[in-house]
DNA sequence: ATACTAATATCA
DNA sequence: GATATTAGTATG
């Protein structure tokens, strides 16, 4: 008789410890009784006798984990505060149904042999040039590193060798990209060099589809995990690489639990597995500049030049609308960027563009129109809707935002014949509608693509000769540590959508032109000085944030949990608490949210407040990316 | 006193 | 997560 500690899968339920008649592989999915009904777990740990009464495992089916996702999943829920059950959930590939594939205990094992023939043939490379040749050699000298490139100096000729690199040494790779959806370009660059031998991976594949490429991964015909998040626990075998490409974007945080950053999840998988990382950005995050080797790869492919122009304002200006209408008649395209239509106004300077500001926080103050008041959304502080700027004496402040629809309005109004082309969260709601939307721009149907931050992710055309920038001011003066670092990152990112444009110009709206002057031509620059602006301020990747996140359809409960957790970790003496009280977004689905913002200089001493609250009316959100 | 619902505890 | 237990509260 032996006996196992076992999670449950699918349940809250606490550990609990089950005897089996046989021997049990730690990491293998069990069915064992719950109460009345069965539930299915996984074994984590052999234990001696207990003294109470156990209860005998019913069956064992064929799944697995294996000893590195047991120890990454528990990683992520003590990391990132989900229960096991949710972390190691991650590694299925889809949900199972009400009957799992179980066998009777009494059967002897039967193991199968999951060795396979590998690396057959190679993967034909791209030739690199010389400075791709120093960049590709560097990497392969490191575990992990950080390429650092802007856009169109062939970092994927990069990747595509050492995809093939892992091919000819017979291992496996997982290719990470922001959103699988926004890259079909990059699915056709892949899919020419390897053929069947990568497959596209993201959470919305059909089960008989994902079923498929798993077969294929067993068979070992697959060798390359190209996707969105999820692709970082499909089971590659033998796994030799992770590549995290765009690795600054903040979609790689889960919005939901767990909560984890598949950027930093991947570095943690690779030292495990033994795989090289490689995170990639033209425009990297502090955090992974400040932490990794870089690998710079400076001169672009197609040295693209660009002319900048600043204009100040919120509107579109008569400089942006002529600017449209020559590159129309000329018979270009163009791109125009607003920012996501956001929640929240902020009143900001026409004269300086300055943001007004939290006295305390050095982020924005939302205005809250509905109670005529201003208020952090960082430490709550309140203050009466001011008019005057207080960096320059500028009156009034303004604050009102322009959309998508009404840019398109203004912008089919003023521009006889010109087709433009909507492109957000809005109106990009289908892959089918995406496919349409980018085939009417590349066939020249349309000549204006005009959105949101989608904008800024995967593509690049040839033949857009014209960038306008909106509202920049707005992204600037976000109640966010990293304003600054996103809207730096998003005037690069969309500048470079132009890449392969032999000339191309520029506008960017902002009445701080000089801020984004000193840098554009040096993102380096920029990290170098962001950073030591962190380290002042007490920011990641100097110390360690975390939000609690309270919701509670009766307000003053919430009200009642947030400040009961924040008195239980005032004790905590190495635990600074930035901010509590309402959240920024204050009703979600009938429920009051609450916020609290927690500052650490060490994240060891920060886990160990957060593990000893009651965790059960609250949601703990380490590595913060969104305060709403 | 009774009948419901909401919070709480437990499961091996 | 599902269910048994208890506390809380409305009801007539």
């Amino acid at each position: 008789m032996k006996y196992y500690k076992i999670v449950l899968l699918r349940s809250s339920a606490p550990n609990l410890t089950y005897v089996s008649t046989q021997e049990l592989t730690l990491g293998s999915v069990v069915i064992v009784p719950l109460k009345t009904t069965v539930k299915d777990a996984v074994v984590v740990a052999e234990v001696e006798k207990p003294t109470f009464e156990t209860v005998e495992v019913v069956a064992v089916s064929e799944k697995c984990y294996g000893a590195e996702q047991i120890a990454i999943a528990k990683f992520i829920s003590e990391y990132y505060f989900s229960s096991f059950s949710e972390a190691i959930s991650l590694f299925l590939p889809y949900p199972v149904g009400a009957n799992p594939c179980v066998r009777p205990l009494d059967e002897k094992e039967i193991q199968i042999s999951s060795f396979q023939e590998k690396g057959q043939a190679h993967g034909s490379a791209p030739t690199l040039s010389t400075i791709q040749q120093k960049a590709y050699e560097s990497i392969l000298q490191k575990d992990k590193s950080l390429l650092f490139g802007v856009t169109g100096s062939g970092k994927t000729e990069i990747f595509i060798s050492l995809f093939a690199k892992m091919l000819e040494e017979g291992k496996t790779s997982i290719f990470l990209m922001p959103e699988i959806s926004l890259t079909p370009q990059m699915e056709k660059r892949l899919k020419v060099y390897f053929g069947d031998r990568v497959a596209m991976w993201h959470s919305k594949l059909t089960k008989k589809k994902k079923e498929s490429i798993l077969q294929g991964i067993e068979e070992g015909s697959i060798h390359i995990i190209a996707g969105a998040r999820s692709a970082l626990f499909v089971p590659l075998s033998n796994l030799g690489l992770i590549i995290v490409d765009e690795e600054h974007d903040d979609s790689y945080k889960a919005m939901t639990r767990p909560r984890y950053h598949a950027r930093d999840v991947a570095v943690l998988m690779g030292q495990k597995m033994g795989a090289k990382v490689v995170l990639a950005s033209a425009t990297p995050s502090m955090g992974s500049y400040h932490k990794y080797d870089i690998v710079k790869l400076d001169k672009p492919f197609v040295e693209t030049k660009k002319k900048y122009e600043f204009v100040t304002g919120d509107k579109l200006d008569h400089t942006m609308l002529n600017a449209l209408h020559a590159h129309y008649k000329a018979g270009n395209q163009s791109l125009l960027f607003l920012p996501t239509r956001g929640n929240f106004k902020y009143l900001y300077c026409e004269s300086c563009g300055k943001t007004h500001l939290c006295p305390y926080c050095s982020v924005g103050m939302a205005l809250h129109r509905k109670f005529k008041h201003l208020k952090c959304h960082y430490c709550n502080f309140t203050e009466a809707i001011v008019d005057t700027c207080t960096q320059c004496g500028h009156q009034p402040l303004k604050s009102d935002r322009m959309g998508t629809v009404e840019a398109i309005e203004v912008i089919e109004e003023a521009i006889e014949g010109i087709q433009v082309e909507q492109f957000d969260k809005d109106s990009i709601t289908t892959a089918k509608r995406l496919k349409d939307a980018l085939g009417r721009f590349e066939r020249g149907e349309s000549q204006l693509l005009l959105g949101t931050q989608m904008l800024s992710k995967g593509h690049d055309y040839a033949n857009i000769t014209l960038s306008v920038i909106m509202g920049l001011d707005y992204i600037l003066g976000l109640a966010d540590y990293r304003a600054r670092e996103r809207a730096m990152s998003l005037l690069f990112q969309i500048a470079g959508r132009s890449g392969r444009a032999k000339e191309a110009e520029v506008i960017v709206q902002t009445g701080d032109p000089e801020f984004f002057q000193t840098y554009l031509n040096d993102y380096e620059l920029f990290i170098k000085d962001e950073l030591a602006f962190l380290e002042m301020a007490d920011y990641p990747p100097f110390v360690s944030l975390a939000r609690i996140l309270i919701a509670h359809k009766d307000e003053a409960k919430a009200a009642k949990i947030t400040l009961d957790t924040v008195t239980k970790l005032k004790a905590f003496k190495d635990v600074e608490i930035v901010g509590s009280g309402k959240a920024p977004v204050e009703r979600v689905a009938n429920k009051f949210r609450f916020n609290i913002l927690l500052r650490a200089k060490n994240r060891v001493p920060l886990l160990k407040a957060l593990h000893s609250v009651d965790c059960r009316e609250i949601e703990i959100d380490m590595d913060p990316v969104e305060f709403s």
